[in-house]
DNA sequence: CTGTTAGCGCGTTCAG
DNA sequence: CTGAACGCGCTAACAG
């Protein structure tokens, strides 16, 4: 059998399709008779309105969309969690998809907003160019999260990336570090902001710029370990390395464990997000925390904001508070 | 300024609508010039066509969605990358959602292909009940990946887990398990089948039920830690646990480690699904890999072929062949 | 309270 | 090769 329309709720029902629209739209002008046959020949039909018809006429959707770079981050898919939370309680549905860090793949589900696939767009790590974020957040349903553009008409929530590696660089100093070194990923802009955090603390505490030892990789385990062991050869021996994120310190503590020497007592480790990773290193990460959950959920109250009203539309970063956790990973 | 049309590309172009929709869908029966009047048209007024206006004239979206519990799993987000990659190639776009195990989230998201939303859906962690499953997959455009259920109609690929449970714990008996023990999940499909693997190859080496210990938790670290806490206590000790995924079996090697206890010497413990968490513990686990991105591949096969041919479809079981991963967390 | 009707924007006949 | 016109299924405005 093919699918049912208005037309055929409405003749089986013996009522007229407006009235079948109405009942379906809640609309309280509908008698208590009429609501009945119309709910039973919907169910007799095993009846949906057709989505495409329904956005047409009504110009949305009820859907928004997340663009990630991958889902396998705790941070992304926790704000995803908020992003999702919220919106359903205003009746949207979330979608996420990945883009392996593909500009083809982000183009064509940016398109989605375009063409009205979607109501909003959510991008958590965008691989296009910054004029472009800014240019389509000037008009467009986008929100931020996590790493905001250098964009003046765009909104983005996140943790202040740059103070957070100051606190937690600090950390390292204040319990013994003299020889900092870092892991950090230059492809993210959160991880620019995290390196210059770092240095920004190092030269606070009068380490010579010349003395700081970088490595740049990827967010990953296997890029961590890898260059840790870099690290390792160096002369003299970083006491003390601050990680781009968790993941990569568990590589990194890994490394150092397999060369024989003991975290933290010859080489301080410390990581980022406060991600599961952390409780299951041995030994336990000390870490910055992100609220994550809140980060979804503000994004998407001013995601809301850009699809329900017109005219100017708030901008500019919002900063949530991280907290420093201090695990065993580091000396106290 | 307002949404372009076809109609306001037709105008500015000179041309009729019907042309301007020819050159939008490649029709070779346009002449040069009219294409190009056309294709500036749409550049100067930056036009798309709107989604649900072509949807609802075409009746498909050219959009499908996979629905799993969560996106942190590594199988998961890894065959939903086969999925993504194949539809890409017919010209899908695929996006993914989670039900956080909530069956309404999931009920709303099933809804979307039934109101056309999307063309397709891709199951990875059902909540629903087979009959529903079975009834879905009778006329509508549905296929599994990982968790099959029970149901005639369907169609669902992934490896043989009950095969792949008695693989990898005959390895354990055949390296001097004595004392076998799991950490399983009964919530899960596969859960179940895992445990059944694992029941059967105890039996087929002689040992009896009643000595065998099982505990029931979730697919995470703290569920691992946790059980095995619970295993160590228990008269007489396991000497081998097998894990029913390897975040589990890392938290078993935590709690073990944690206990004075070494791995594999004094307990083997055994993972499941070879992601990055078997190579990240200390030691490495071993494990079975499973072809998560062929799964997602085949999957989105089959689910074309049921988007875009008429009659009956394949049904049934589709298995991919497993891999025992010998790593340092068993003996040899 | 209800029925009728006019489009939403697009693809696709059917004439020419 | 092109234009005109219809209708996909639905909601909303209007008339009763």
């Amino acid at each position: 059998m093919a699918r049912a329309t208005v037309q055929d709720v409405a003749r089986t029902a013996g009522v007229s399709v407006g009235t079948v629209s109405r009942v379906l739209n809640g609309s309280p002008a509908v008698s208590e008779s009429s609501k009945e046959k119309v709910t039973a020949a919907i169910h007799q039909l095993n009846y949906r309105p057709l989505a495409s018809a329904r956005d047409l006429r009504r110009d949305r959707t009820m859907r928004i969309l997340a663009i990630a770079k991958n889902l396998n981050s705790p941070v992304i898919s926790e704000a995803f969690r908020g992003v999702s939370d919220a919106g359903a309680l205003s009746g949207y549905v979330s979608l996420i998809a990945p883009t392996a860090g593909d500009p083809e793949r982000e183009q064509q589900l940016v398109d989605m907003l375009r063409n009205g696939s979607v109501d909003g767009l959510v991008m958590f790590s965008p691989t296009m160019p910054d004029e472009d974020i800014g240019q389509m957040a000037e008009q467009q349903c986008v929100v931020q999260v996590c790493e905001i553009a250098d964009a003046d008409a765009a909104f983005g929530v996140a943790i202040d990336d740059r103070q957070a590696a100051v606190d937690i660089t600090r950390h390292l100093i204040a319990t013994g570090a003299r020889r900092l070194a870092m892991i950090g990923n230059r492809a993210a802009r959160s991880g620019r902001l995290r390196e210059e955090g770092f240095r920004l603390a190092a030269a606070e505490a009068g380490m010579p710029a010349d003395q700081i030892l970088f490595v740049d990789g990827d967010f990953d385990f296997h890029t961590g370990r890898r260059h840790a062991e870099e690290l390792l050869a160096a002369t003299p021996r970083p006491d003390a390395v601050f990680c781009g994120n968790d993941t990569v310190a568990a590589g990194c503590v890994r490394a150092i464990t397999d060369a024989g020497l003991r975290v933290p007592e010859d080489i301080a480790v410390a990581g980022f997000d406060d991600s599961v990773q952390a409780e299951m290193c041995v030994p336990e990460l000390t870490t910055i925390r992100q609220p994550a959950y809140s980060m979804g959920r503000l994004a998407f109250e001013a995601l809301l904001e850009r699809m329900t009203t017109a005219g100017p539309h708030r901008r500019g970063r919002m900063f949530l508070p991280h907290e420093l956790v201090v695990r065993d990973s580091t000396n106290s």
